[in-house]
DNA sequence: ATTGACCTTTGATCCAACTCTAAGGTTTAT
DNA sequence: ATAAACCTTAGAGTTGGATCAAAGGTCAAT
């Protein structure tokens, strides 16, 4: 048994971040000391392994809440409640590149427009181009 | 000479969100009544304006700053002041979408190996590939 | 003069995913 | 037995960009 200064060594997450995810329900101790003093297992340790790595790979923890949920019941879930969660994520993924995209295409529009040079910017384009507005029609929403 | 509710209809912010930008140094109402409304000039709604659009290029309020304090006095600074600001900025996109590029990677070769159909996810290489560990090796930050 | 639309301020709330603090209790090794 | 290193909790703070609420003051038209 583990207590969470253990766990904290063994997984690289701060026992901040673990009491944290307990929190949010993601993982739980498997046992208490009398005073109060967390104990985890093994599984507890694979427990926590599952929620880094889908953390890692970009899940949610609401995401990986729902991973959950069907780990630990997986007779009772199909292999399409998985692919669903991550088509999903996928494509919150694709629609972030593709709003970065149009930033990144503008952005090296207006350096590729300015000399970038030690005159006075007076005159500079990108400036111009950000007096004169209508630079771009892509959506935004929370980037940055 | 408009009120706030007037030069929010006219640029699409909100009246909320100009006091915001107020508040962050971004803008400033040229003149005030004895009651203390706030009134802008034709020069205030070019302001904003610009601030709408390096906001919609997806710069930070932070940028939009100095980016602004270049405006005021664009022969105090020089075209490199600009550009170095720009290209700051297209570097964090870069880095961004690459981060995310990773993670669609990631996620593409999830899916791929998955038959996503209604057989229970007992043997789900997805979900077997989450409780591996070793996916990806990719940075991770922020993201989401 | 009264209605209704507008305006003012300070400060709270939201989102995600932590990160940290304060004030104290426990365990372990010497 | 005492000191170091650990653990506990509730709750606040962080980031960025808003967004809203409360409680009240003002303005234009009727």
């Amino acid at each position: 048994m583990l207590k969470i200064g253990e766990l904290s060594d063994r997984t690289g997450l701060s026992a901040h971040t673990l009491r944290f995810y307990e929190k949010h329900g993601l993982i739980n101790a498997s046992d208490r000391s009398d005073a109060g003093y967390r104990y985890y297992t093994d599984a507890d340790v694979r427990r926590v392994e599952f929620v880094k790595t889908a953390r890692n790979i970009g899940f949610s923890l609401g995401d990986i809440a729902q991973l959950l949920s069907i780990r630990v019941d997986k007779q009772s879930h199909s292999c399409q409640d998985v692919t669903d969660i991550t088509q999903h994520k996928l494509d919150e993924v694709n629609s972030k590149i593709a709003e970065l995209q149009s930033m990144q295409q503008t952005l090296q529009i207006l350096l590729d427009s300015c000399c970038g040079g030690p005159e006075n910017a007076s005159h500079c384009s990108i400036m111009e181009a950000l007096e004169e507005g209508e630079i771009r029609h892509a959506a935004r929403s929370d980037t940055f």
